[in-house]
DNA sequence: ACTAGCCACTTTTTT
DNA sequence: AGTGGCTAGT
């Protein structure tokens, strides 16, 4: 064959390939054929990384590394060439003969590993696969770390000591594990607190450090202890048939390392390895990938290093700055097109981020459009700032956006509450997510710890959760007594129990343990004679669970009613999972869901979360409220270079979230964990170029501010020193005052905590606040809020509509109205912000 | 074994 | 401010 109609077909062969990935750019492409070797894709915010992710995995299935082949297949043709010119010109399917010479190596899905952070992004990468690939997108081993780590240990954990049936802990758990292990060790947690200690050990084994290895060589006192207790926590857990999270990791990668057969078993399995948010893994996870991918070497790394949030939690940046020296010969694709956000939005977010020094650096870029404005919001107290919001998403929602294009993000969890509590009264819908999980409350964790000892025998922790629960008479003593017994016995502690009378120390407990033990041998009867949720079913009468929230009146009620989600949530993995459910299964997959997980992007409701939670999301409008110093950045960070920079990626994070409009806010003073305080608003708002801010200020907050300028001059002819001496404000009354509206140049010499000082200072602000505080805007003013069936009325979120209907309750009148806008809805009379036209 | 009252805690946390 | 966990008392 000729070596001209080889490289035409070559030629054309790429071509062809490229036009089945038509929508990328150029530089999306190349990240899309490199296919061999090690690859570190640096994704900027909004770069279109998933898309890159899905369009390599189908590249590496349907053509493998055809497009960059420089050799020509056998059996090239004339007629072939011409085929392949025609199938150019005019889309179709090619011939039999065709089609296999337009692959080289093409690669089995089953090959291909994809790892992700959350359940949430290994789902989408899924759908996206299936939908792309039919059955064979299905075969793509997309998951996340923890459940790909489940699932090989599931296989050979007992090589580690460890039952194949092993329990995973989570928190609580591991919590109550660490209470034990102090107990038996007599430590203080004075000296140590609990928590401190499990995140000292789950770093650890975020670094791969053994019991052993830290125990070798401690670094003082504290560090020995520390690893004392860790050597002892392991031991407890190994006893128990337990990981924790970190296990997960660690004991997976223990188990490559210390087993080459098992190795070698993944290697050959996993030829391709992809992992997406590179900038979070740590050190173990790092090992992980590297011992995947250790003999083939294809492995293709995404991530952000301006987006690694997760560093107290053991990620570590230095994976993604020393990703080529780890891989030599890496080659590195930087994705900076953005197609989220406005330029402004993308200029703010590189204003702030540059003020950071560890990065690789990188300015994203967009042909999007200026778009609007920022408005920055400074407002007197937490309720203004809540009120304002309300009243922008108002606005909003009156030129046509949803709902659910809103988000508010923050800091904290604890930021929210201000924010609900006005959203309830004005009647805007909204979903939190975060906070406490589903599965976190107590009677859930309850059943599932019946549950865990019905599939897991060992699990003392969990028998110890749920013996006396209902109540049976086992004290605490006699639950110790076993306990120690087993643990003298090396036997887990149903053994003990189930032979209780041949131990004396157990005495007069014997008949209150021995009727438990029978409950035990009922639910294993249950558990194999029926399905699962008939069985968890059973389980709360046998255990006589239900009896007791009965009987518990109100909140057993609601208790009651959460086991009931429980029960159908049992049902629908059953459904699904068809013959392969099985009771560990669904404790597995109950022990690795997050809440995050649980978002719907459909419902319509505006959506509240930390800026942690939105990290993979976007709104249109976004709100990130509480900039302040000692919110955000959080007090914590304050003295630390490395977690100021780490709270100035959140930053970014955050504001890289919105497509069309970002407001940002801070509030003069905010109740913090009953107290108010009074905090300079955020450094991160001084790093924005003035020219991308429209600044609007309270009138409350101006008020303050006149009374705040008129005793300054007066007491002190000047201005006061900026005691902070972190950082130099840069003054906003450069920001133009043409800007529309209600714009105010605000001084913010002025503002913040400078005046706490002096009690003149003080009461200026007393006197200030009596005389500017309108009451908030959250009830509206008596006089006009005895409405009636079709009275005309205005919303100061949803506008003008009719009343449909009226009904008193205690105190109070709740208002049904047909909105022309927002259809129809239901609010407190006095609450809402409502009135008569 | 149970309960009342006191105290300490409250950054973020994909798993 | 609000909650959850623990101690001391019954």
């Amino acid at each position: 064959m000729s070596q001209s109609l080889d490289n035409k077909f070559l030629e054309l062969r790429r071509n062809y390939i490229a036009s089945q990935f038509g929508k990328l750019n150029d530089v999306q492409k190349q990240a899309v054929f490199y296919t061999q070797g090690p690859l570190l894709i640096l994704a900027g915010a909004g770069s279109g990384k998933t898309t890159v992710l899905v369009n390599r995995i189908a590249n590496l299935i349907r053509f493998g590394n055809a497009y960059q082949t420089e050799k020509a297949p056998f059996g090239v043709s004339q007629e072939l060439v011409d085929e392949l010119e025609l199938l150019l010109r005019e889309k179709g399917t090619p011939s039999p003969e065709l089609a296999p010479l337009l692959a080289e190596r093409p690669v089995w899905p089953y090959h291909i590993l994809a790892i992700t952070f959350t359940n949430k992004a290994a789902g989408e990468l899924k759908n996206r696969l299936s939908s792309m690939l039919g059955e064979a997108g299905q075969d793509v081993h997309a998951s996340t770390f923890h459940s790909a780590c489940v699932r090989i240990l599931r296989r050979d954990a007992e090589r580690l000591g460890y039952p194949k049936s092993f329990t995973i802990y989570d928190t609580d758990d591991q919590q109550r594990a660490m209470k034990e292990v102090y107990k038996s060790l007599n430590v203080d947690d004075k000296f140590i607190p609990i928590k401190a200690a499990m995140s000292n050990i789950g770093r650890l084994k975020d670094k791969m450090i053994s019991p052993k290895q830290a125990l070798a060589a401690p670094a003082d006192t504290r560090a020995g202890l520390i690893a004392k207790i860790y050597d002892a926590y392991q031991k407890r857990l190994l006893h128990a048939g337990a990981m924790d999270f970190d296990d997960l990791i660690y004991q997976t990668v223990r188990l490559l390392q210390e087993c080459e057969d098992v190795r070698e078993f993944y290697q050959s399995r996993y030829q391709y390895v992809l992992v997406d948010e590179y900038q979070d893994t740590s050190v173990a996870q790092f090992q992980l990938v590297y011992l995947l991918a250790g003999a083939h070497r294809n492995v293709c790394v995404v991530g952000d290093d301006d987006q690694s949030i997760y560093r107290f939690r053991g990620a570590t940046i230095e994976n993604i700055l020393n990703f080529e020296e780890h891989f030599q010969g890496a080659k590195v694709i930087r994705l900076e097109q953005n197609y989220r956000s406005t330029s402004t939005i993308l200029d703010a977010a590189n204003c702030v981020i540059q003020n950071n020094q560890a990065r690789k650096g990188k300015t994203l870029w967009t042909d999007n459009g200026q778009g609007d404005k920022i408005l920055y919001y400074e407002a007197d107290s937490e309720m203004e700032e809540s009120a304002h919001v309300a009243t922008v998403i108002g606005q909003n929602l009156r030129k046509g956006a949803k709902l659910r294009d809103h988000a508010i993000l923050y800091r904290m969890n604890a930021q929210s509450g201000p924010i609900e509590t006005y959203f309830a009264r004005a009647g805007i819908p909204y979903k939190i997510v975060g906070g406490q999980r589903f599965y976190d409350r107590k009677e859930i964790k309850d059943i599932i710890a019946y549950m865990a000892v019905v599939a897991n025998r060992q699990d003392d922790l969990r028998l110890r959760r749920i013996i006396n629960e209902p109540a049976r008479k086992i004290g605490a003593t006699t639950v110790q007594n076993a306990a120690d017994i087993a643990s003298g016995l090396g036997i887990p502690m149903l053994d003990v129990i189930e032979h209780c009378g041949e131990y004396p120390a157990l005495g007069r407990a014997v008949g209150a343990l021995q009727k438990f033990y029978g409950i035990y041998e009922q639910l294993i009867k249950v558990y194999e004679t029926l399905p699962l949720d008939a069985f968890v079913t059973e389980l709360l009468d046998i255990t006589g669970y239900r009896a007791m929230l009965e009987l518990a009146g109100e909140e057993g009620q609601t208790r009651l009613e959460n086991i009931g989600q429980l029960v159908s949530s049992v049902k629908t993995y059953a459904d699904q999972r068809g013959p392969e459910a099985s009771l560990e299964g669904f404790l597995e997959e109950v022990a690795l869901i997050s809440d995050i997980d649980s978002y719907d992007d459909q419902a319509d409701v505006v959506v509240l979360m930390t800026m942690h939670a939105a990290k993979g999301l976007e709104f249109d409008y976004v709100f990130i409220v509480g900039l302040e110093e000692g919110i955000f950045p959080s007090e914590m960070s304050r003295y630390s270079n490395e977690d100021l920079e780490e709270e100035r990626r959140l930053c970014y994070v955050g504001i890289t979230r919105a497509r069309k409009e970002l407001y940002l806010s801070s509030a003069n003073s905010r109740m913090m964990f009953g107290q108010t305080k009074r905090n300079k608003h955020s450094r991160f708002l001084d790093e924005i170029d003035p020219d991308l801010l429209t600044v609007e200020q309270s009138p409350v907050a101006r008020q303050m501010q006149m009374v705040r300028q008129r005793y300054q001059s007066d007491a002190r002819g000047g201005y006061p020193s900026n005691n902070s001496g972190v950082y130099l404000n840069r003054e906003y009354n450069r920001v133009p005052a043409n800007s529309t509206g209600v714009n105010i140049t605000i001084k913010p010499r002025q503002t913040g905590t400078r005046l706490t000082s002096g009690i003149q200072a003080g009461s200026a602000i007393q006197a200030g606040s009596v005389a500017a505080r309108p009451q908030q805007q959250v009830p509206s003013r008596d006089g006009d809020k005895n409405f009636r069936v079709g009275d005309l009325v205005e919303h100061k979120v949803f506008g003008r509509g009719v009343v449909q209907k009226i009904t008193p309750v205690a105190g109070d009148t709740i208002v049904e109205i047909r909105f022309e806008k927002a259809g129809v809805k239901k609010t407190m009379a006095n609450y809402a912000p409502l009135k008569k036209v």
